[in-house]
Parts: C-alpha cells; structure tokens; sequence
DNA sequence: GGTAAATTTTAGACATGACTAACTTTTACC
DNA sequence: GGTAAAAGTTAGTCATGTCTAAAATTTACC
C-alpha cells in the first residue's frame, strides 16, 4: 500500500524516526540514540532498529556505537515532513485552537498521509482567514470568538457552568484551564508563541509577593508571566 | 498506546472493518464477508480473521459461513466512527475542496485519530464559514474563489498555462480535470452532490446527437448531464 | 589508566495482521 | 436433488516492528 507521498520503500513508521532526526540535529545537540528512543518512546533496542533501516536508505549516516548525521537525501526528505507537520500542527493550533500536545499527536499521524494539494489547500483556507478584515478584525479571530461563544452556549444547555478567573488570581499550585486571551493582536500573538492558547491546561508554580511576576507550567514548561500579562488571560 | 478516543481493546485497524461492516449495513443488502474483502482490499481470510475479533469483542454476531450484524454496541460504535468520517471527509471535500477519492483515504486514515475536541472544531469552522456573508456570498464561496484564483496564479508563475473549456464542448473519450462551476449555489450543491468538484476527473462517455445529455464518468459513476448544465462546468 | 555507570547493539522472542493453499459449506442451476 | 461454482474458513507462513536479556562499547570520574 505504498503511495506516491511516501518516501519510497520506508514505511511511515521509519519516516517518524526520520523527522525526529532531523528535529534534533534542528536543535544544537549531538543526535542520541538514546533521545529517540524517549521522544518516540520506545525502547533503544528498536532505536537501533530504525537507524539500520534509514542507513540502508541513505537516508542517514552512522556506524554502531557512533555518531548519527543525515544525509542530504534525508536531509530533503525531512524537510518535506517537516512542512506537513508544520502545516498541519499550525492549521490545528493557530486556526481550531486544539491545545499543543493533541495537536502535536494527531499532526504526527497524519503528516504522512496527506497529499502536496491538502497541504497547499491548508496554507491558503489559513491566508484567507487571515485576510478577510471586517470592522478591523480578521476572520481567525472572529473564527475563535465564535468558538468561545458557542462552547458557553452549550455548557450552558447542559447546565454545567464554569466559574471564569483572571490567571492572576489563583494560588500557586492551582490549576485552571485557559478559556480566554484578550489584549491586542501582539500580545496575543505573544501569548500564542507560549503555547498559550484556548484549552491549554496551566498550572501556577510561584507568586512572587506583589503578584509580579506568576511563574506558570504550560506542557511542561515553565514560564514567567507579568501580572499586566496575567491579566488578559481568563481561565476556569 | 492505546487512547481514549478509541474503542478499548480494539485496533485501528478492526475499527476500519467495523466503519465498513456498518456502512454496508446501512445499505440495504445482506452483509457478504467478500464484499468487506474487497472494500478493505484484502483477502477473504483476513476478513475472517477480523470477524472473529469483533465477535469477540461483541461488537457483530456472526457464526461461520452465516450473516453477519452489528449488536447495539457495534452499532454505537460504529456511530462515533462514522459522524468523525463524514465531519473529516466534510471538511476536505467541501471547505478544502479535496476531490473524493483522495479526501476518502485521508478521511479513513484519520478519523481513528480525532478527538472529539477537534470533530466538534471542524463542524464549528464550517458553520462559521457558511454563516459569514459578505456581498451575498458566504466565506466558504469566497474561500473557494480564492483557491481558484491562487492555482491559476501559480499555474502562471511556472509557466504551464493550461487551456479551459467548458464541459459541453468535450468529444466522447476525452478526460478533463474540473476548473470550476458557475451558476447559482443550488446548481453548485447539485452539482458537489454528484460528485463534481474542483480537481475532479471526468471522462466523457457519451454524446447525445444534439449534445444534450451529455453522459459521463466521475469516480467510476455515470452521470447524465444536460447541456445547459454541462455548460456551467469549466474543466481544463 | 582503571573501573563503574551509562549507552548502544545483538540475538532471539513475540504480537499483529496480512498472505497462500487446502478444505468446507452454501448457492445456483440443470 | 445432484453437482459445479462461489463463498467462506482453517491452518500455517511471513513481514513488520516491537520487546527482553545479555553482551559490547563508550563515558565519566577517581
């Protein structure tokens, strides 16, 4: 069931492997066999595995115990991967508004699926969002009010009604789900950049004592807000 | 790895033979292991072997060489997968504008992969688009204006300037890939029920003596067209 | 430079889900 | 109702890609 999309004679399982590669030696670090096999979580045995199989490809260089490169032909071939995910992750999050971990997963099973024109559609339905202004406001963003609107509507039809916070007001060690950003476009472009985006659960680490700055988790990271910044985002 | 999203215990990969089990049952004829086997693309063995799993799992009844029907639970399930199928195989063909065969494919790779999350975002972006109107049209007319403009830019750019006609003019035998459909939005809907979309292949099969109707193929369907309809399809 | 810990590889087991080939049951038709 | 064709099943094989366990190599540190 091989098709034209595909790397030839490299299952889609071997093209993950492929784009982790080629995400971590994006990053300044050495590639370990080791990193891949805890960001694929896998165990290092099936890590060797894979590395055997892209190396017959081409599509890396390495010897055993030694150190792991792409090749230019590898080096191609994630860059194709590379603009799937982006595409399809930057589609979820910035334009669905799905939280960065789901979007993450589901991009990551669909990157090698999807044909150059459904890429090439979802580039322009993204363009095309972002260009139609009316009453100075583009169309994602009246795309997300109306996702807010409609999940209050329905979380009202089943009663269940969520209290709605200012992040600056909870206590270290809460935990709150972000439902709201206000604030102009930069900043929520900012906010965006953070990972930052409606659904996204949060959890306070630190207040300092004025309330400035809240040192927040987001998937794991930690990030230091300003209270003026805490201010624009509403959680529940 | 497995998720919530999905029916415990269940492989994607039987969610696919459930989807078809109920697709089929939906239709009207008795459902026929060689039937799943062509569908699924695999042999009739296989087929069995799935069988025995979902019996398994209590998701159909079935006894060797007897009928085979989805229980309640089967038919829940079967639900779920379908409404994911047709809100991902909704958005390719109608927003994206993916021609059917290709949005299919997708569709089912997908649709065991969604959260309900991003379902219910995908209906929410549609609806969003159907209900902005601008100068009469709404944003989904616009959205596809926009691709139609932005290939034919690009088919500029590099050059391959391909010659458009209209559907009517075409000789029995020839094939032409749809450029766009004029006429009003009921036409238009008629015309995406039958399969007609942007990028579809058609192949003209026949010619009535007055050039009307016009018999062609899309997808492996014949259709009967009139001429004054042929006349609003520009293909290319 | 020696040794313990960490990392990586090898070898072999195992689960999945496809396949082929041979067999059984059902259907269709005379 | 008998028989040939069609449909479906069983048993066993194979490819893929994971795993465990043990061995080999590298690294880190005294």
């Amino acid at each position: 069931m091989t098709n034209f999309y595909h790397i030839r004679d490299l299952s889609s399982n071997f093209e993950d492997y492929l784009k982790i590669i080629g995400d971590l030696e994006a990053g300044k670090d050495q590639v370990r066999s080791k990193v891949i096999a805890k960001t694929m979580k896998v165990k290092p045995s099936s890590v060797t595995n894979a590395l055997q199989v892209l190396r017959e490809q081409k599509l890396i260089t390495y010897e055993p115990y030694g150190p792991i490169s792409m090749t230019s032909k590898g080096k191609r071939f994630w860059l194709i991967i590379h603009q799937k995910y982006k595409t399809v992750k930057g589609f979820l999050t910035e334009i669905l508004e799905i939280d960065h971990e789901t979007a993450d997963k589901l991009a990551c099973t669909i990157e090698h699926k999807i044909s150059p024109q459904v890429t090439e559609r979802i580039l322009l339905l993204k363009q095309f969002l972002k260009d139609e202004n009316l009453c100075g406001t583009n169309a994602i963003d009246r795309l997300h009010d109306f996702f807010s609107k409609r999940t209050e509507e329905s979380e009202k039809e089943i009663g269940k009604e969520i209290p709605r916070f200012l992040l600056s007001v909870l206590k270290p060690g809460e935990k709150a789900t972000i439902h709201k950003i206000d604030g102009d476009k930069a900043i929520r472009q900012k906010f965006l950049d953070m990972g930052l985006i409606r659904g996204q659960e949060v959890v306070v680490e630190r207040v300092a004592p004025l309330g400035d700055p809240i040192e927040i988790t987001v998937r794991g990271y930690s990030l230091s807000l300003r209270k003026s910044e805490a201010e624009l985002v509403i959680v529940k």
